[in-house]
DNA sequence: TGTTGTGAACCATTTCACAGCC
DNA sequence: GGCTGTGAAATGGTTCACAACA
């Protein structure tokens, strides 16, 4: 989803498929409950169902990371977890800031998952200046004006947007222009950015939108008296991974 | 289960496909927005760049609705928007619970756009005992002991998780068994449900993950020639090849 | 034996390009 | 002349099915 065009023509076979990064992270989530309960191996049918994918995407998902897995045996869960966390630039530290310290801004700030893979909160940025120098999660918010510096001095490359939507492009066009190259906009707003750029969107509205068309749908099926098929609608939403089918994950 | 042949008869004419669904709720806005300002008629193109996506990839969404613009002319403003409306669902009540009332569930609950399109908070639920009976949004938190009734009394189909993970599987078990269809997931979670429910999950860690790598690949980018880990890489070996960092993650 | 890795078939989505209509 | 609506081509993603191999 990032805008326009992104980085390179060069296809090389380096190119790993948007949908298959998309679920690279949860795979790694669940390889890391295996790897916490000490499972040495999986196989491609377990790791799927606990990832609730099937198991032929996955094992054509890691064909594109290389071949990582052993015939008749399965995966080696540490070994994935270091590959797929490397792949995925976790092994790194990215520094975050998040701009618009309101409700949400606050809870994403709290959110634990947050620092848990290599994700740290850098700064917290808001607007209101009775807001600056307060903390909020432990960290001190800093005022709008700063943005510029705190960007720089923290080498940031993540920003997350969680300002309301009219100060959305603008807090954007600020980041962009410090020097920050991957957006997370939680604002329900298109933003405009340049080419090299990333930004995915979180939007409530929309998936709630998504979610209400197809509830629709299911009432108005009773009705529609032609159709024979229908033990299961087109359920699960092919857009991203999806969520759909099994099981687990502690903590 | 889903392993079985699920040689489904493709769903024809009413089937509008996933991707276009998935837009619409971007054209409404846009479209909304227009109408707040009195534009009468827009063009794919105008349009298309207000909801940030190309104009054929537009025409060919509302193609699948019926013809609802005019050649030479464009599309009526308020037209549209009643029929995107309608196609969405949104020309009814969609009374939502939100279960988990923590930062995240208090942020949602306090988030205005969720009531703006047909959506409204019918309640909040908490397993909490400390927490029944106060207000959030104006909206007092019941205990989850009510859920099933709360439920039915509110003839609730859509349904909000934003718990820890940990309770997400069980409270979503509860949430179907008393009759909810429909689940926005915001707990770092696989849900696994039965045919008939739809999921859709929001995962800030997984966003940020998937921007991580962007951003690594754009950081190598100038520095080209990225060495290539392959299967002559020894298995069992949790270490990278050389000094690389191995951040194996904590909980 | 059991399970991976992968061509090849299939399906969905996007983009192109232009005929059809205002 | 301008803009929609849509076949047809191109691209991207998923699933099948089986050979390769520990």
């Amino acid at each position: 989803m990032a805008t326009g065009r992104t980085h390179r023509p060069a296809t090389r076979s380096r190119g790993i498929p948007e949908a298959t990064v998309a679920r690279l992270p949860l795979y790694l989530r669940a390889l890391t409950a295996l790897s916490e309960r000490s499972v040495p191996t999986v196989s491609s049918e377990e790791l799927a169902a606990a990832a609730g994918v099937n198991s032929a995407k996955l094992r054509k998902d890691f064909s594109y990371l290389g071949s990582y897995g052993t015939r008749g045996v399965g995966y080696d869960v540490e070994y994935l977890v270091y590959q797929i966390s490397r792949e995925l630039g976790l092994t790194q530290d990215w520094p975050v800031v998040i701009v618009g310290i309101g409700n949400l801004g606050a809870a994403l700030a709290n959110y634990g998952g947050f620092a848990s893979r290599g994700f740290r909160v850098a700064a917290l940025i808001d607007a209101d200046p009775a807001m600056a120098g307060k903390p909020v999660a432990g960290i001190p918010v800093q005022h709008t004006d700063d943005l510029e510096k705190i960007i720089k001095d923290n080498g940031v490359s993540i920003g997350v947007i969680a300002t309301p939507a009219g100060a959305a492009q603008q807090v954007c066009d600020r980041l962009v222009g410090a020097g920050v190259t991957s957006i997370l906009n939680f604002a329900p707003t298109v933003l405009s950015v340049p080419d090299g750029v990333d930004v995915r969107k979180v939007d409530l509205s929309i998936e709630l939108q998504i979610l209400a068309f197809h509830e629709q749908r299911k009432a108005g099926e009773e009705t529609a008296g032609e159709e024979a098929v229908t033990a299961s609608v087109p359920k699960n939403t092919p857009k991203g991974p999806d969520g759909d089918v099994p099981v687990v994950m502690p903590a």
